[in-house]
DNA sequence: CATAAGTTTCTGTTTCTACCGAAACGTCTG
DNA sequence: CAGACGTTTCGGTAGAAACAGAAACTTATG
């Protein structure tokens, strides 16, 4: 069994299990971080029982926990032939995974949160009784936070090289903003 | 009681309530976020007790959140004249708040992964017996993180006026990487 | 249609983690 | 030193997830 092997390998495994980890520390479940690490790393798309005896899971979970991966668009299901079952693959272009994962937590999490401000702030607005500093604070959050979003929307439009280019600039992109700003670090 | 007033506002509740969700869904636990945004909304110095009695949490519940909070440094100790007892604002920059909460997050949990895959891709660099495509993703990997990791760093540097300027200018920074990039959303 | 593949749902268990409330302890201050 | 304040620790509990494993069900395929 290939997977076996892969998984035997110690600092494939220790890639699988910190992985796990990560996950869990960011609101990601386990099984489901752990099987996007093994798919990383495996050299060929997985069926979904391999990933079942692979890493010791119930069956049903790593359904679940596909079905979750494909939900963030990192992994996808394609189609090996002569072979009925549905194998998996996981993205490998790591920019492109941070993207889809920011997007979609961005869409779980931060839009409803958007949203919510958005209410709160609207309905402070009007609202006499309300503390000053609270109806200032709220509409600040609202505000922070939608700039970001918006920010978000952009950047992820851009062209991966144009990404790498300025990840790369790092703090030297602050020379365009104003010529005496961004020194400090150059 | 002042806090009791704050609280019994719907829509301050709404943002406490929420505020302490969407921390659980990030790894944070709602205590630390529901005090954190009690804080955030506070017209004045908080005492531990007012929180616990605001909050309906055990006093030595708030006692390890606030510790917590102040760990990440968005909520500091001041004094208050003729109080005894030590009081606690929140940090009400959301920029530095932002930039305060990555970088302890980064101290916690990136940094320790940059360093294991730094160990795995190094040794796996000699390990003949590895899969190829192993060794090249995890290398791959490690790189990736880093490089975010060296573009934060630099970016936390600058001042915040920069910041907002960056921000505000979303994808057409994309100008100065390339003169042809960077048009699709301009 | 028989079988393989896959998903979904359910029940039950286990494991974490949050949290409480009490106690012990340290420190400061009137 | 007595009392106020604060932290830390500890035992216990409750709730939430994660997960296993079985079963029901759908769909495709030879």
């Amino acid at each position: 069994m290939a997977m076996k092997t892969l998984l035997e390998h110690p600092d494939v495994k220790a890639f699988v299990i910190h992985w796990g980890e990560m996950g869990t520390q960011w609101g990601v479940n386990r099984s489901v971080s752990q099987i996007h690490a093994l798919l990383y790393l495996s050299d060929r798309p997985l069926p979904a029982d391999e990933i079942t005896e692979a890493l010791g899971l119930a069956r049903s979970n790593v359904s679940t926990a596909l079905k979750e991966l494909q939900g963030y668009a990192i992994v996808r299901r394609v189609h090996v032939e002569g072979d009925r079952r549905d194998h998996f693959v996981a993205e490998t272009d790591l920019w492109e995974m941070l993207l889809r994962i920011a997007a979609e937590r961005k869409r779980r999490e931060i839009d409803p949160t958007i949203a919510l401000l958005g209410e709160l702030a609207e309905r402070l607005r009007h609202d006499e009784t309300a503390p000053k500093l609270v109806r200032e604070r709220i509409g600040r959050m609202h505000e922070f936070i939608s700039t970001l979003g918006n920010w978000y929307e952009q950047v992820r439009g851009l062209p991966k090289p144009t990404l790498v280019a300025l990840m790369k600039l790092g703090g030297k992109v602050a020379r365009f903003v104003s010529p005496l700003k961004g020194k400090a670090k150059s």
